[in-house]
DNA sequence: CCCATCGTTTGACATCCATCGAACTATTCT
DNA sequence: AGAATAGTTCGATGGATGTCAAACGATGGG
């Protein structure tokens, strides 16, 4: 059903294991994983919402195969990271580590016109 | 401003003739343009010498071909403009139009260390 | 006038990329 | 255990994209 708001409080659950968090890659490989619509609209999502979120959350017109395309390319480009929580995948943004690397980048970015 | 809004450096020169100047394109098209080794290197040699630059002064290992569609790429994204001069191809970034815009874009990519 | 210079356009080619459906794995719920 | 849920991985496919060589157009110098 429903459940939502689960918020994993059960101990002894070790599923939690960090999906290996690759350091930010280069300015070319960054941007070319940014210029692109789907990428940008889940970067922008992960923006407004400050906490982990399921790849379900993201209300995309892609099949869920292309979504793991998407968080995959984003994910080898440093820009987020994922947590396995049970079945899902908990996704957040890599702000700080991009920001040290590229200060302004991600700001300047999000705060672009959206069309 | 930067005081950089030259319109006319030499006056009356008949075959000066502005390449349209297209507006700056929507984020995707310009990060798109800008995550490419190639156009990434044309920018930051613009960026280094604020004159115009012929197509011919970038030293960069790929043929006249090649370049010129990097330039059409880069023109069409509204990123850089191009001025005929006799039989040269006078290339300006245009910095004032892309800060607008995207505030604070370009200078952090220009910025970021260069691999 | 001829020709060298500068850059574009075209056609071709190989590669990458976004997308999908289907099969698979892992976890949770009944 | 069996079913349901959440994502991944594996081909496959159609569409961009980067690259080149060759042909072309425009401009300026002998």
């Amino acid at each position: 059903m429903g459940g939502l708001t689960e918020t994993a409080t059960h101990e002894g659950h070790v599923g939690a294991v960090d999906l290996e968090p690759r350091p930010v890659a280069d300015v070319t490989t960054v941007l070319q994983a940014l210029g692109d619509p789907m990428r940008l609209a889940i970067i922008g999502s992960l923006d407004r919402s400050d906490g982990a979120r399921p790849c379900g959350a993201f209300d995309l017109p892609v099949t869920k195969a292309t979504l793991s395309h998407h968080f995959r390319v984003l994910r080898e480009a440093g820009i987020i990271q994922q947590r396995c929580e049970g079945t899902r995948r908990m996704t957040t943004l890599r702000r700080a580590e991009l920001d040290a690397v590229y200060p302004g980048l991600l700001d300047s970015i999000l705060r672009a016109p959206r069309s």
